[in-house]
DNA sequence: CGGTCATTTGAAATCGTTCAAAAGGAGTGG
DNA sequence: CCACTCCTTTTGAACGATTTCAAATGACCG
């Protein structure tokens, strides 16, 4: 059951760290402005726009992207509810890539002003969005040593295991399903496949019965054998947080 | 003339921003405390390992790397000096990747308590902090894009671009030449690359008048070439700070 | 001077791309 | 409900970029 708009957000938070009443209500009152509804493909912002606010993913999925003059795109991270782009962005001029929705997408809006009497007013907030923003990079650096090692097989199979768990830890996962609201090309430019490939390689991903995917569900029915096949390592995520630990260090 | 151990670190932050004398020297005498000799291939601190203290590159080259289950390497950033292992990173429990040396490097030390501090009674070096590090995200996006979507001979092109800049940064660079001192096997394993297809592709490169490569030394003698063979667009290293604003927003 | 490590070169094998076309699915209007 | 369209997925076959394996050459160090 989805309360307020800030619960994915909270409830990924609370993977890490242990927020006070008073955090989790500031978080709400914080995204309870206003909401933009976007349809698939729309941009969120573009690169080269000076940051305004701070988006919250509230549904779908959004991306980061970039396009380089001959028309390549690469998507160079992905955007699920609970997501925020760029806490702490605005401290640049300018954006140096794009975020675009994938599917229709709900956004909320905080303004910058909010965000930051936010974090000031609320250590374990700020100390929260803290270790956000690192693991956030933690997966920007997998991201490259997926795309630097690993041949397409892994790689798709790393990609779907990330996605998986990462959806898991925001409620978005039925067992051992989830949507998967992306298309092969989509897939490709994230992956640096062409999108022949990545349907080929799907279909082996398929036929080796570490996944069925169907339309926009993706079910896989055994995660530890797709781990595996994946080489993944779910360390770089730091779900292992010290939330259970009595007392937290402050950030 | 290298004068204080945080030269090199407040001429990088200088470019985006403002630094009061108090600032200065304030990170002079952060850094001022223990220095640590590395030979080259000795590591600072490895995957798995807690996080200790902040480690700021003084001379010589590092880089941020992972190993795979069956030896694969994918070195994900190189560290510069003048660079920051980490400003925060012992918000998290352990490190999800390793940091090790390439060159025989100096790296100053500075304790978690004594970062603290810094950040807490000098805003503007936590803003400049905030800048760095979303440089530093920046540049592995664009990572990201260059192993994603670039051959492999604008793939080389843009990281040498990159890395001119980088150091032309933190004034290591001598007109159009600086040093490289890096295998061909790093290049590799950074770019996703065979170590024959590195030296096959520098070798295209040098045959193009791009580069001179000798040994070490590197040099560029037209910059604005290879940019445009790299299809480099420096945005994403957020030069063009607001240093020349007359006052700074919070951050 | 020998030893070790880095660079260079050649040739065959492989993984992934490209081009082209067919088949499947979802939405729209008649 | 069908016909039509657009978009995505699927398949085939040829081509090309990069890897792999193997060996030679060059550079540096003690």
């Amino acid at each position: 059951m989805v309360s307020g708009h800030a619960s994915r957000l909270i409830r990924k938070l609370e993977q890490f760290t242990r927020l006070s009443a008073e955090d989790k209500e500031a978080l709400e009152t914080a995204a309870s402005g206003h909401v933009r509804q976007y349809r698939p493909r729309e941009d969120v912002i573009r690169e080269g726009d000076r940051p305004r606010q701070v988006n919250l993913i509230l549904d779908g999925w959004a991306c980061r992207y970039k396009m380089l003059e001959d028309g390549r795109r690469q998507i160079m991270a992905f955007l699920l509810p609970g997501d925020m782009c760029d806490a702490r962005m605005f401290v640049l001029r300018q954006m140096d890539h794009s975020i675009g929705v994938l599917s229709t997408a709900r956004v909320a809006e905080i303004s910058k002003e909010r965000m930051l009497g936010l974090i000031e007013a609320h250590p374990g907030i700020s100390r929260a969005l803290w270790w956000d923003c690192l693991v956030e990079e933690a997966i920007q650096r997998e991201w490259t040593t997926n795309l630097g090692q690993r041949d397409a097989f892994e790689r798709l199979s790393h990609l779907l295991c990330e996605l998986f768990i990462r959806l898991q830890a925001v409620g978005l996962t039925q067992g051992h399903s989830c949507e998967l609201p992306v298309t092969q090309e989509e897939l490709g430019d994230t992956t640096g496949m062409s999108t022949v490939h990545v349907n080929r390689t799907l279909a082996e991903l398929r036929d080796a019965g570490l996944i069925v995917l169907k339309g926009k569900q993706l079910t896989i029915p055994d995660l530890d054998a797709l781990r595996t096949a994946a080489m993944f390592n779910p360390n770089y995520l730091h779900l292992d947080g010290d939330a259970r630990e009595p007392h937290a260090r402050d950030a």
